[in-house]
DNA sequence: TGATATAATATGACCAGTCATATATAGGAT
DNA sequence: ATCCTATATATGACTGGTCATATTATATCA
């Protein structure tokens, strides 16, 4: 699970309630890591069961108490272990290839349409990509070490070449399908 | 869900049982759409509960009678309405990424390391996507319409190029990490 | 001889994640 | 006047999927 090495990770940046770190995730690593709120909260209560964070309660008046989470040595420990240790492949599955993969039943027109949607999809995520700088910066309080903006970076571009990569091949999917006879 | 749609392809094609529809998932879709047996027959009792398939009993002497899945014409309909409808994102999540992101505390080595490994294993992968032909050539008993043969290639061409892509990635990345100071 | 593979279906426990909803108040927008 | 948003945490129902295991016979391999 990387949801609750995530959530040790922002907690070494600073301590946080659950609120924070929708927030952090949302103008972070959404991109590569979508972080369900409930799941926040649920993943939170087993981190501090297993003893790598501690809740501090901070009372409020006519909202309900802060409930501030601090990384604890065996938390920090528990990260470092976990960034240095090969990772799971990801899970490969591409909803869209099972359609491409079973779509000799369309004619042309469809199979195409199919495509286009996709790519159109892929584009959207591209102009996605280009606005995050500014997102993160703006919530960035302090823009953390160059070195931390180097590993930031890096996976932006992950996604930047990943999404050109597929809308390439849906392009040129697209123009091979017009030299296909349909069956 | 696509499994249940992805195990209505394949009844278009022929009726199967269970335990042949695993084997046409790992001989064929597995890449982008790896299939639990246990889920399999989970699903194909639901598909029955909707009529979407029927089910016909063929008696065997020692070992359990083999329940044999036909599509049905509701099926059938069902199949094509997926296929024209517009896919819903893929789940973008990529556990290395998360990793990446906060590689800001490991060492310059340490952080290398964990991009070796993760492209040791793109490099596994684009092997195996090369004996993939051979696989599924072996399996299809009749190898189907040239149309057909089409849109399988493109799926095998989609993970061969975003796993390239990925690569490349990696390999500018470990090059980059090297000119990185350490903090 | 014993282990493993093949054929075939099935169940129970579990897990991570999603979605809807609840609570409670303040302030701004339509 | 009403709706929406922000702040903040929480629970219950559900879903898709994984993993381990069970059953039962034959065949193969070391």
């Amino acid at each position: 699970m990387s949801l609750e090495h995530a959530i040790l990770g922002f907690l070494n940046y600073a301590p946080m309630t659950g609120y924070d770190l929708k927030k952090a995730f949302d103008t972070s690593v959404r991109h590569f890591w979508p972080a369900d709120q409930a799941q926040i909260y649920r993943t939170l209560k087993d981190l501090a069961r297993r003893g790598w964070v501690t809740v501090e309660v901070v009372p409020q008046e006519d909202r309900p108490n802060r409930k501030v989470y601090h990384i604890t040595d065996a938390g920090r420990e528990e990260l470092r272990r976990w960034l240095r240790t090969p990772t799971d492949p990801e899970d490969p599955r591409v909803p869209l290839l099972v359609k491409v993969f079973f779509a000799g039943g369309l004619t042309n027109e469809e199979a195409v349409a199919l495509l286009e949607a996709y790519a159109a999809g892929l584009r959207a995520r591209l102009e996605e990509y280009a606005r995050v700088p500014q997102q993160a910066a703006h919530y960035a309080e302090a823009i953390r070490s160059p070195r931390e903006v180097f590993f930031w970076t890096l996976t932006l571009d992950y996604g930047v070449r990943l999404t050109r990569a597929a809308l390439e091949w849906a392009e040129e999917a697209i123009r091979n399908i017009h030299n296909q006879e349909e069956s």
